[in-house]
RNA sequence: GGCCUGGUAGUUCAGUUGGUUAGAACGCUAGCCUGUCACGCUAGAGGUCGUGGGUUCGAGCCCCAUUCAGGUCGCCA
């Protein structure tokens, strides 16, 4: 027997009536009637009440604050049938107190309540996080986490999968996101970097002949943060497997996909998930990469319509158009999407038509569009009585669809088309391989370690912003949860491909050597991809923050307000490591 | 780095057109209360209105600067 417990806070029931036991949490409420005071005890597992009219024990309660832990004897009783509380498990039972033990009070004013915490304001929570994680609804969070990365492990080694950990110490690599350094103590003025992800190691690995590898893998990338893209470090679930083609790999996605999500999501998995979509498809149809297809809305091109309208500002312009069912909004319903628009989106306006149930026409640029043209463009877009239309016209093409998806969304969220109650998941492919940089040179569209389509040949022949790559990403309700690639795995493939963005063979050999080197003895050919962990627990909980589900996030500027990181070091540590600091504010820097 | 929003009691917020002593709820402290589980009742403490400057007879409110936070764009192989 414990020391300290018998029993855990959601283990007594009512046939444990009469046991003696000995229970240890925090207390979480002192409810003080007088003659009589009850106690709810928090632990990890649930809550139990315990109560006393004892008033030597009166007295030594009142010295207890909320939120310190305590560890109590008593005998369980049962509560009379008008006290049940069936919103806890031990509900029906309480309690009697014989003894309290104070382990350790709180000495200090508590922050903020923590059965409140949800609704302080975030640094603060961070700041106070041990104590924001004791509340039952974030503690349970971190509980989700731990069972869905234990389903990813279970999953991941039924399919033959071995888990290899790879170095967080590695070199940096020069393309991609912003390295996270490391100095090194004894090379002076080198560097360690922390890995953006495993990518080169798992690469090395299917050339180690480990045919299919995965880990849970920590990444480190120094950009700024998003509501949905964690500070600094984020965790992937990076795989990799020998001797398949993409097929295979978008199998392995959904087969985990459905799995984690059957079990643990809050929602059904729609029967038409996992279709793939072709990139230019995606831009096209949704206006973005990463389509949240709950939303019924589709964007259509009526470009065509407005050649030869009378209205100017849309000519030789791309002009997208969303048709919606109009019938139950009112015309301010337009006009306040088009203030969004200019607000939020900074588009310069937005245009729109309504067609009345008399089949009349109204809106700002009803009046340009002949029947001809009126007729043609309620083909394309389905529109019909009581529908009606917005348009979204840049001389940009990308540029109008990225627009328009913006408002397919929030078209979707106002309009509550979403079903909230239901994963669509899907597959974007076809990237492109090549795109062109703002100063209109050919570079590296997604990412440099993955396959042409049409390999070699494509290469020597093709245009190459014509040329596509093996390159994915698994979308689900309108958030990336995976990308990944077939891979390069053919040297002179890689050199051409370099070629063609500007680099040399030299360069290669310099930026990716080992693997370059690698590629030369028998490389087997491979792909892989990555679900982001943390991202798919947020997705899974329904939750768009991604800090809520994590134990000890960074803020949005990746400072840990908890252990005050990043933070000055003393001259000696900067001396061991060769570092000298050069910043202009020096009173900034602390001793 | 740009843009948007915000910072008022321990916490969450309200604060009218610039006008007397800045309010509420929860929490906290003290007292009362023997069946509560959001316990109840009574009383009380608690504020440099993020910071600095300006306009004004007078600023929580208007202006400028600055800082912190959240969101977003850039960025994210």
């Amino acid at each position: 027997m414990s020391e300290y417990r018998t029993h855990t806070c959601n283990e007594l029931r009512e046939e444990d009536a009469g046991k003696e036991v000995k229970l240890s949490g925090f207390v979480k409420t002192i409810r003080d009637l007088g003659g009589c005071v009850f106690i709810d005890l928090r632990d990890h597992y649930g809550i139990t009440q315990l109560t006393t009219e004892d008033p030597k024990l009166l007295e030594q309660i009142k010295k207890i604050n909320v939120e310190a832990s305590i560890t109590v004897e008593g005998t369980v009783v049962k509560r009379p049938d008008e006290n049940i509380n069936d919103k806890l498990a031990t509900g029906r039972v309480e309690v009697e107190l014989k003894s309290i033990i104070i382990q350790n009070n709180v000495l200090l004013p508590m922050p903020f309540e923590v059965e409140k915490s949800h609704d302080v304001k975030e640094d603060l929570r961070l700041q106070y996080r041990f104590l924001d994680l004791r509340n039952e609804s974030i503690h349970e969070k971190i509980v989700f986490r731990s069972k869905v990365l234990k389903c990813l492990r279970d999953k991941m080694d039924s399919m033959g999968f071995v888990e290899v950990q790879t170095p967080i110490l590695t070199s940096s690599s020069p393309e991609g996101a912003r390295d996270y350094l490391i100095p090194s103590r004894l090379h002076p003025g080198e560097f360690y970097a922390l890995p953006q992800a495993p990518q080169q190691f798992k690469q090395l690995l299917m050339i180690s002949g480990f045919d299919k590898y995965y880990q849970i893998a920590p990444c480190f990338r120094d950009e700024d943060p998003r509501a949905d893209r964690s500070p600094g470090e984020f965790y992937q679930l990076d795989f990799e497997m020998s001797f398949v083609t993409q097929k295979e790999v978008l199998e392995t996605l959904k087969e985990v996909t459905t799995h984690v999500f059957t079990k643990y999501g809050h929602g059904k998995i729609s029967e038409d998930s996992f279709i793939e979509i072709p990139y230019k498809t995606a831009m096209d149809k949704y206006g973005t990469d990463k389509p949240d297809l709950r939303n019924p809305l589709v964007l259509t091109d009526v470009s065509e319509c407005f050649k030869n309208s009378g209205f100017n500002a849309f000519k030789g312009k791309t002009v997208k158009a969303i048709a919606i069912d109009s019938s139950l909004v009112t015309r301010r319903f337009f006009d306040e999407m088009t203030d969004f628009a200019k607000s939020e989106l900074d588009m310069k306006g937005l245009a729109w038509i309504k067609i009345n149930e008399d089949s009349t026409v109204v809106g700002p640029i009803a009046k340009y569009l002949s029947e001809d043209i009126l007729k043609d463009m309620l083909e394309k877009t389905g529109a019909k009585e009581n529908y009606g239309i917005f348009f979204i016209a840049n001389e940009d093409y990308l540029t109008a669809c990225k627009d328009a998806g913006n408002i397919r969304n929030e078209l979707g969220k106002r309009l509550g088309l979403i079903d909230e109650n239901i994963y669509k998941f899907c597959f974007i492919v076809d990237f492109p391989f090549y795109e062109l940089t703002d100063d209109g040179r050919i570079d590296f569209g997604h990412n440099p370690f993955s396959m042409p389509q049409g390999g070699l040949e494509a290469l020597e022949t093709k245009d190459p912003l014509d040329i596509l790559a093996y390159q994915f990403d698994m979308v689900g309700n309108g958030y990336e949860l995976a990308s990944g690639a077939v891979r390069n795995h053919d040297t002179a493939i890689m050199t051409k491909a370099f070629e063609i963005a500007g680099y040399s063979e030299e360069t290669v050999k310099n930026k990716f050597g080992a693997l370059y080197n690698a590629f030369k003895y028998g490389a087997p050919p491979h792909a892989g991809a990555a679900p982001g962990i943390d991202r798919m627990i947020m997705v899974l909980l329904g939750e768009t923050n991604i800090r809520e589900i994590i134990a000890f996030p960074k803020n949005s500027k990746a400072r840990d307000l908890l252990m005050q990181a990043p933070n000055y070091v003393t001259d000696e540590q900067l001396r061991d490591v060769h570092i000298k600091i050069d910043i202009k504010d020096k009173d900034k820097r602390e001793e």
